[in-house]
DNA sequence: GCCGTTTTCGGCCCGACTGTTTTCAGTCG
């Protein structure tokens, strides 16, 4: 996959433009534009220049006959000339430098002509020597906020995942409703859109005082620092590390607030040219035609007067979503009361630290209609993994619980059963079959060749026992990549042997994510939204994969556990 | 460099905050 790559080169061009012809500034923005498209699209772009050339590129939202060719001269000689010509010229790592907060393309071409600064090390050691401040344009107060920005880097490898993210978002908007300063405090941003990581938080604060929310946001225990603060808007970082932009906006205006700040960036633009067409301007104090403020106070409202249906945070990706709400063709996609049950809990039969009933009590109390308990197969030592006999009194206990809570929830019994190195199961056929699915996972030999990987997970599903493949990439975020495999391959077996691809609601997993749902759904597959719970606290984790869901667009019928447990199990038969 | 239900030429999303300035460029989202 080459679309990162790629996106990489064009957003660089676009940077090192920047730095001596900003007057070509349309030109510029087309390249940031190609850019993202191509970073967010699902498919390989090596794929469609090699099934449809030029033409399938210039299909792609943003690249015309320019970039084609030179997505071609990438995919033919593995460099793009525009961009190694830039390089010649401005020979510093500009993506690197640029990633530190308050440097941009016109600062790191300061820094290199001045001080010959080429790396981020270069840049440390300019910072360590005090050799920023005495430049011209720059000052003492720049050189400490690189020094800051440098630290930042230092201590955030990557971006939050949304299971740690979400909570603490919804912990800062309550402390400020808690202040009574707020009339309300809404998340918006990448984590509104639920996103499987996130890059800094936005909450969107409508407010009589914005002064007063201002002074109690910067003196709040959780704010480390305050690194701007104007008069309606504020970036503090917080003591977990994130950043988190706060703004205060009138309550006439809180719709096209929350719609301007929720984005995505792309989305936003795309809405924006349709008001433009339509004879208004959109920003975020509302939607104006003239000087009249026609809609402002509600979202919902704000799209309805550009004649496009509301859509589900999730979908503004600009993935197809306004043209679709433009035509009232907006697919009905997934609602967390459509979620049934949960297919993937573990207990102290293996590495849970709950007993099985309080594990039910917990599934009953938040609702779920069935509980499939998937404690791990014998192979996973190191997960306390049950041997034949203990699987027998697992067994047991789930049929007692099931009559003991007949009527109020369903146990179904299950292993998280390990795919060994040559794609066999863990458990032999006669275990396999007491149960009433199987949920297989990959957990160790991880670093194999791609072509071995992806023959083992295939050899797995063929034998017609998995129902549902576990964590499918094995990615942990900030942890671990993705396992190499052919996704492509694999997703086209699960269709092809109906094995559920699970989407596991785990916030240091989020796996699958929305680009390889999207991938998959391409081959009929079905899918399955587990927590993978270990304790009681964790079985709410099931709104991120639900968020996750619906970012890939799934409907109700794609997803097995949204079915009532009679249509569910004649599935698994 | 891209794009078209006003256009194949002439437009291109919109605004906040900071720092080093004396009116604005650079950065960010």
């Amino acid at each position: 996959m080459e679309n990162k790559r790629l996106a990489e080169i064009f957003n660089a061009i676009a940077d090192m433009m920047e730095i001596e012809e900003e007057k070509r500034i349309f030109e510029i923005k087309a390249y940031r534009k190609a850019a993202l498209s191509i970073e967010s699209m699902s498919e390989d772009i090596s794929h469609i220049y090699k099934s449809s050339g030029i033409e399938g590129l210039m299909e792609i939202d943003g690249v015309g006959t320019g970039i084609a060719k030179k997505i071609k001269e990438y995919e033919e000689t593995g460099k793009v000339s525009k961009y190694e010509e830039y390089k010649k010229r401005f020979p510093f790592d500009i993506l690197a430098l640029i990633s530190v907060q308050g440097i941009g393309p016109k600062t790191a071409y300061l820094l290199y002509k001045n001080l010959g600064v080429k790396t981020l090390d270069d840049l440390k050691k300019a910072v360590s020597k005090h050799k920023i401040q005495k430049m011209e344009g720059l000052g003492e107060k720049t050189e400490k906020k690189i020094a800051e920005g440098l630290n930042v880097l230092e201590r955030i490898s990557g971006r939050m995942s949304l299971g740690f993210a979400l909570p603490y978002a919804e912990h800062i908007s309550k402390l400020i409703m808690d202040s009574g300063l707020a009339g309300k405090a809404c998340i918006a941003g990448s984590t509104r859109r639920m996103k499987d990581t996130i890059g800094d938080l936005d909450i969107l604060v409508t407010s009589e005082h914005p002064e007063k929310i201002m002074e109690f946001i910067s003196k709040m225990d959780e704010t480390e620092e305050v690194i701007a603060r104007g008069d309606t808007k504020i970036t503090i970082r917080l003591d977990s590390g994130i950043n988190c932009d706060i703004r205060v906006i009138e309550k006439t205006s809180f719709g096209s607030g929350l719609q301007y700040f929720t984005g995505s960036k792309a989305h936003n633009i795309k809405v924006r040219k349709i008001a433009i067409k339509k004879g208004y301007k959109l920003n975020e104090y509302g939607l104006f035609k003239g000087s009249k403020l026609v809609a402002g106070e509600n979202e919902d409202e704000v799209y309805q007067k550009l004649g496009l249906e509301w859509m589900e945070p999730e979908m503004r990706e600009d993935r197809g979503e306004v043209e679709l709400a433009a035509e009232n063709k907006l697919p009905k996609i997934i609602q967390e009361k459509d979620i049934l049950g949960d297919l993937h809990v573990h207990t102290n039969y293996s590495d849970g630290n709950e007993k099985m009933e309080d594990m039910v009590i917990e599934a009953i109390r938040l609702g779920r209609r069935y509980i499939g308990f998937t404690d791990h197969s014998e192979s996973e030592h190191i997960a306390n993994g049950m041997d034949r006999k203990k699987f027998e009194k697992y067994s047991e206990d789930i049929d007692k619980l099931n009559d003991k809570y007949k009527g109020r929830i369903t146990l179904l019994k299950s292993s998280e059963t390990d795919i060994l190195a040559d794609g066999s199961l863990d458990w032999d056929n006669d275990i396999l079959e007491e149960m009433d699915y199987v949920l297989a996972s990959v957990h160790t030999g991880l670093g194999m060749s791609k072509d071995e990987m992806t023959e083992r997970i295939i050899r797995s599903m063929e034998n017609g026992e998995v129902d549902i493949l576990g964590h499918p990439t094995d990615r942990l975020i900030n942890r671990r990549p993705p396992i190499n495999m052919d996704l492509e391959m694999v997703f086209e077996a699960a269709g092809k042997y109906d094995v559920a691809l699970e989407i596991n609601s785990s916030p240091e997993r989020l796996d699958l994510n929305d680009e390889n749902i999207i991938l998959a759904k391409r081959f009929g597959t079905k899918f399955a939204i587990n927590t993978d719970s270990h304790m009681k606290s964790h079985l709410k984790s099931i709104r991120y994969g639900i968020g996750i869901a619906k970012r890939g667009w799934l409907r109700a019928e794609d997803i097995i556990n949204s079915r009532p447990i009679d249509k569910l199990k004649n599935l698994f038969r």
